[in-house]
DNA sequence: TCAATAGTGTCTTTAAGACAATATGTA
DNA sequence: TACATATTGTCTTAAAGACACTATTGA
C-alpha cells in the first residue's frame, strides 16, 4: 500500500484542496509511472449512491416506489429504493436501473421484464450535503423513472418491505423536509397500506421526491413521456389520466383530444378501440400508441395557476 | 481503526452491493452503538469532484471558462474547472462556488467581488463512467454558470492558465466527447489565444459542455436568467444579443422588443436611458434591470428549426 | 331509459411572426 | 448626408380555452 506521500492527495479534513499543488511534485514522473504509484485509498472517503423516484399509476393516481429501512440509520422508516454505487464497475445510471429492479424484487417473469424494459429513467439530480446521513458524507445521485403499472414489488435485501405508495398520502411540506439528518426516529407501523397521517421519509428523501414530481410535471409538458406510464396501447382519455394524475388538475375533455391528436409525433393510430366502453359508460375509445417524437412542438403547458404567476 | 467486520459493508469489488444485507447481522445493536462502529474507510473508495461550466459573453460571443491542467491526467489539455469535493466540509454547491472562484483567481477586489455575487449557479447533472478518470472511479458532479462579463483570471494553484474560450472554437462533436478516458496526448500549445484549430477537452468534458450549453438554450426560454450575463442595468438590445449568443440566431429587434415587454416581471424600467447612441449609430435605449418573476409567463421560445422538429 | 363519456365543431382571446414606419442617433 | 438602430404600429396566422353538440355505450 502506497504511503500519502505518494498518493496524489492526503487524506485528512482538507484532502481534494488542490489535487495538481500535490500532483506538480510528480511532474518529473512519466504519466504511467505516476498512474501506477496512484493510491485511491489516500483521500478522505466519500461515499456515492443511487437513489430512485419511481413514479406509477394506480387507480387513477400517482404512486411512488418506497422501502422500509431494515437497518439503521433511519430503521423502520420509509425512503426511496437506492444503494451504494458499485466503484469501478458500473455507471450511474447502470447502478440506478439496477437498484429498481434488485431492491424491489421486480426480476424474472416475462411480464415483468416485458413491462422494466419500457421503464423511463433519467437523471434527477444529486444531493451532497455533508450531514445528510449521519454516517458520513454521503453524495446521492437521484433518478426519475416513469413505470407502467407494475406488480407489488418484493422486498430485495435492503429492505424490510416495499411498496407503491400514493404521493397524496405523503407529507411534502419544506418542514418535514431536512436537508441534513435529523434524529433517527423509529416509525414502525407507518407502513404501506394499514398506516395512520401522512409519513416523513428518511433522509432528505422528501426533498428529493419533491424534486422529482416537480421535474415530472415539467417534462411531460415538453415531451412525449406521459405515455412511460401506460401501456403499449392505450387511449387519448387513458392519456389524459396521466396528466391528470401528475398535474393534480382536471383537464378538458375535448380540447385535451384535439391538442394531443394535432402534437405532429405524439400519438399514432392503431387503427382499432377497446373493447368495451367506459366503466360507467360511453362509446368504446380509439386505441393508439407512442409516436416517434422526442419533443412536444407545441407543447402540452398546464393551465397558468394564478398564485404562481406573481 | 475498525475492521471489516465491524463495518458495514466490507471493501472490496463488490462492496456496496446490499449495505442492508451486512448491517441485519447489527440489528441488536442501538442505533448509536451502530453508528460509533461504523467505519467509513471500509468501502471501495469513489471520487466526487465538482466541474463547472462557466458561460460569460465577451464581444457579443458566449465564452467558457478553461483551466489548463499543470499535473496528469491530461497534463497541459483544456479542461473545465474544478476539483475534489471537501467531504464532510461543503455542500455541492458550496464546492461549485469555492472552484469557481479559487481556480480561476476570480476572488478580492471589490468589483470582481460584486460581479462574483451576481454569479448564478445551477446543478447540471453528475458524471461517473467507471472509466472516466484514468486514476480511479471519479464521479464529478457538474455546475452551470452564467456570468456578466468579467476581467481574465489568474489560474488558481491547480492550473498552469486559465482563460475565457469562445464557445464557437471548440470541438464539441459527439466523436470528440469520449464517455471513458482516451489515451492522453499533451496538447501544448492548443492555448487561450494563439491556437490553432479546435481544441478538445479533457476527460469527458465535452460532453459535460455541451450538457451545459443545451441547458443554457433552454433556460433563458423559461426563466429570465439571460439577465445573468448582463450589467445590473442593460437595455433591450443588449438583452437580445445574449438570446443570439447563446442561441446561434438573429432574432427580429421589433418584434423581441415587444415580447420582451410583454412579460411580466421580466425587466422593469429605470427610467433613463443610455448616454449615447450605438456605435454605428442609431437612438439611445431604455435601460432596464431584471423583474421579480422567477418564471416567463409566457416563455420567450426558440425559432422552430425544422431539422428538430422530426 | 338515463347518465356518462368519446369525439367533433365553433367561436373568442391570446400570442407569435412578418413587415412597415418613424424618430434619433453616429460617422 | 447616409446609414444604422430603437421603438411602435399593423396585419396575419397559430394556438389555447370555453362551450356546445352528437353519437355510443354501460347500468
Amino acid at each position: 500500500m502506497a504511503t500519502d506521500e505518494t498518493g496524489p492527495s492526503p487524506a485528512g479534513p482538507r484532502a481534494g484542496q488542490d489535487r495538481a499543488g500535490q500532483e506538480r511534485s510528480e511532474r518529473d514522473q512519466s504519466e504511467q509511472e505516476w498512474l501506477a504509484a496512484y493510491d485511491p485509498r489516500a483521500y478522505t472517503p466519500v461515499a456515492v449512491t443511487v437513489d430512485v423516484v419511481a413514479l406509477t399509476l394506480r387507480h387513477g393516481s400517482l404512486h411512488v416506489l418506497l422501502v422500509e429501512r431494515a437497518a439503521p440509520p433511519y430503521q423502520g422508516s420509509w425512503a426511496l429504493p437506492g444503494g451504494f454505487l458499485r466503484a469501478g464497475e458500473e455507471d450511474l445510471d447502470g447502478a440506478a436501473a439496477r437498484e429498481l429492479a434488485e431492491e424491489t424484487g421486480l426480476l424474472g417473469g416475462s411480464e415483468v421484464e416485458a413491462a422494466l424494459s419500457r421503464i423511463y429513467l433519467e437523471q434527477l439530480g444529486t444531493y451532497g450535503a455533508p450531514h445528510r446521513d449521519p454516517r458520513m458524507h454521503v453524495v446521492s445521485v437521484a433518478y426519475l423513472a416513469f413505470a407502467p403499472d407494475l406488480p407489488d414489488p418484493q422486498a430485495g435485501t435492503d429492505a424490510a418491505a416495499a411498496g407503491w405508495y400514493p404521493v397524496a398520502d405523503l407529507d411534502l411540506r419544506p418542514s418535514s423536509r431536512p436537508e441534513a439528518a435529523v434524529v433517527p426516529v423509529d416509525t414502525h407501523g407507518g407502513g404501506v397500506g394499514g398506516h395512520s397521517g401522512p409519513l416523513t421519509l428518511a433522509f432528505d428523501h422528501a426533498r428529493i421526491l419533491a424534486d422529482g414530481l416537480d421535474r415530472a410535471r415539467a417534462k411531460i409538458e415538453y415531451s412525449p413521456l406521459a405515455t412511460a406510464f401506460l401501456p403499449y396501447d392505450f387511449t387519448i382519455p387513458d392519456l389524459r389520466a396521466v396528466y391528470e394524475a401528475v398535474w393534480d388538475e382536471k383537464l378538458h375533455p375535448g380540447n385535451f383530444h384535439r391538442k394531443v391528436l394535432s402534437v405532429p409525433g405524439f400519438v399514432e393510430s392503431t387503427g382499432t378501440t377497446t373493447e368495451r366502453g367506459g366503466a360507467r359508460g360511453g362509446p368504446r375509445a380509439r386505441t393508439y400508441h407512442a409516436g416517434d417524437a422526442q419533443l412536444l412542438h407545441p407543447a402540452l403547458l398546464r393551465p397558468a395557476r394564478e398564485d404562481e404567476i406573481r
